[in-house]
DNA sequence: TAACTGAACTTAATCGATTTAGTCGTGTAA
DNA sequence: TTACACGACTAAATCGATTAAGTTCAGTTA
């Protein structure tokens, strides 16, 4: 087993001192070109490359992101990852992923572990156990110590942090609307219950749509689940009473995995997309393009709002100290992905 | 700002010095029970949670798992980070995930920064271009360093690590085993090129499963696609020409994706699925799950390949120093996950 | 020739923790 | 009275890097 090179071993090699090599590898003009040269060659030919966690230490600085979410297997957070990674890529960040799984202890224990050195900064999406609770002393914590934090997606109030946001009231309104243009005037929505902010904030969207034509909207038509993360078998028959019972001519969902089974029941139903019904959801994903028929969808470009999350929490680390501290929000538009299940807008 | 508490800090504000905050904090008996809970109850206040950067300079050991994977937007390496992240957890080690985007150069990249003191060894599942390229030397310096590697589903072979693996073959064997015992004789398959070493071993799975039953296999229903990550253009032109074509009763694929797209070629031909012919895919995702028709499904457990990556590394990184190296190679089985897209088996 | 300059290094402090090797005063035994 | 043991601490080394503050010696200048 080869040891790793340190300054020490180079320098005890090359009879200098520790400060000498550690100056000849950093181009000081202090060392003289011979020993610099002589140095950086033994450096080069056997590869030594400066341990991270001392120069963590010493600069106080990591050069690392956390980011914590909710969970992995959703392909959503899929893409703001990719898109975090690839802008911290190139301002020269390393990303480290937590996983709350839901779960706000874990969320908490996640981010004290994180904070205690290991990352400069903190990109997440709170839980819903978190959203629920309503506790956010551990945000506030790390915020404390100067750790900046951006929140993405699940957002929450009344804590200093840049925030990025899918304008979710204005995608589902685009998604609402079109299925009115295309002839659709009786549109159930399968959403969520109010304390999770996206589903709020859709519900809200599809109200303003119906309301920009006219249309009263029906409380028999709004279906809130409580979780919006995964379908259970309670949401499934949830599901297929609503749409068996409901006379609608559009169903519209705030998320995939709703829609997929919207479209078996609409099926077996013996009811054609989108002649009788149609369908369209939010969040444009795997199931969304490659379902049959396949899914009209609300993009929430994903990978653009983890570079924006990314390239806010940068801007903050390497502002300079005694600049004013202000915090934004920014927003990550949508946008419509239509496929088979709408119709085509009828034009006037 | 609140900075945070140190040792240091503490020593200071209590009129003792570091070293006995340091003792007492770790129950040390050479502190008295006076002095040693007046800075216990002193740190807890404050809430002192040593700085984990300096744990690990001091201890040259980070407790954390690096983990490089092709690409996180694919449902089966986001089961299997859960899984590892389950383990890591369990045990007291922290995740570090890297993306390596199928780059050569990014693998190297990522893995030469989280060797420079961030991890204590890694989970790998190398890129494609790794394969083709067939450079191995930055796999060969971590180990040489001491680091221990265990590389799942993509291994290669000739490095001292461990391994997990689906037991491919057997598992298309079991995925194709049950289309012929459901009466299909005339089954195609659509597969990647041999060089993706899960494309081949699934290929062999599928000719023995034919070969078992005496069935000739003939070169016209193999399809070899050269992308078995996503489904590009290219690839949908040659399922179509290669279903179209061929006259088949059964089809297996071996990732979700080609699955979907066959499914839907079928049903453009007025084909009836399973009736006219059966469709088998490898891995278990959201697709097979929620297609109409829903898919007969290898699954691969992810989540437990995940778990006994990490667990054989974490055993790596414990055993005593002199102990003997010995890699090993895990298989974690596969099971079939009857759906709608197949026939009954039928019973003599 | 004494004082000064500057090139080329080395020493030592520092980041935050752990741990081995002292130190110091008190009490006990010879 | 002296030596030794022991309890309760403190000092200092260490992990691997950076860097401000010395040091050393050859060469220049008044």
């Amino acid at each position: 087993m080869k040891r790793k090179l340190t300054l020490k071993s180079i320098a005890k090699e090359l009879g200098v001192s520790i400060s000498t090599v550690s100056k000849a590898l950093r181009d000081s003009p202090e060392i003289s070109e011979e020993t610099r040269e002589k140095i950086k060659a033994y450096a080069k030919l056997y590869n030594y490359k400066p341990n991270n966690i001392a120069l963590s230490l010493k600069n106080r600085k990591t050069n690392t992101i956390g980011v914590i979410i909710p969970q992995i297997v959703h392909h959503f957070f899929t893409t703001v990852i990719q898109g975090i990674e690839h802008e911290a890529r190139e301002k020269n960040y390393n990303v480290i992923i937590c996983l709350s799984n839901n779960d706000f202890d874990k969320e908490v224990l996640n981010m004290e572990l994180l904070a205690n050195g290991s990352t400069d900064g903190f990109i997440l999406s709170v839980s819903k156990e978190t959203m629920l609770k309503e506790d956010y002393h551990h945000l506030n914590e790390v915020i404390e110590q100067g750790m900046p934090v951006v929140m993405f997606d699940r957002v929450v109030d009344g804590i200093q942090c840049d925030r990025v946001l899918i304008d979710d009231k204005e995608g589902a309104k685009k998604g609402v609307t079109h299925m009115i243009r295309s002839g659709c005037r009786k549109i159930g929505i399968i959403t969520s219950e109010d304390y999770v902010s996206v589903g709020r904030l859709r519900t809200e969207g599809y109200l303003d749509a119906l309301d920009d034509f006219g249309i009263e909207p029906d409380d028999k038509r709004i279906l809130k689940l409580d979780n919006i993360d995964d379908l259970n078998d309670k949401s499934k028959k949830r599901i297929e009473e609503f749409i068996t019972k409901n006379d609608l001519d559009g169903v519209f969902t705030v998320n995939e995995l709703f829609a997929v089974h919207a479209s078996r029941v609409i099926s077996g139903l013996g009811k054609k997309i989108p002649d009788d019904i149609s369908l369209v959801c939010f969040t444009d994903g795997q199931l969304s393009e490659h379902a049959v028929p396949s899914l009209t969808a609300v993009s929430q470009h994903g990978e653009e709002m983890g570079r924006k999350a990314a390239a806010m929490l940068i801007d903050k680390l390497e502002r300079p100290e005694d600049e004013e501290e202000e915090y934004s929000t920014a927003y990550i538009d949508t946008s419509l992905v239509e496929r088979e299940s709408t119709k085509e807008v009828i034009k006037r």
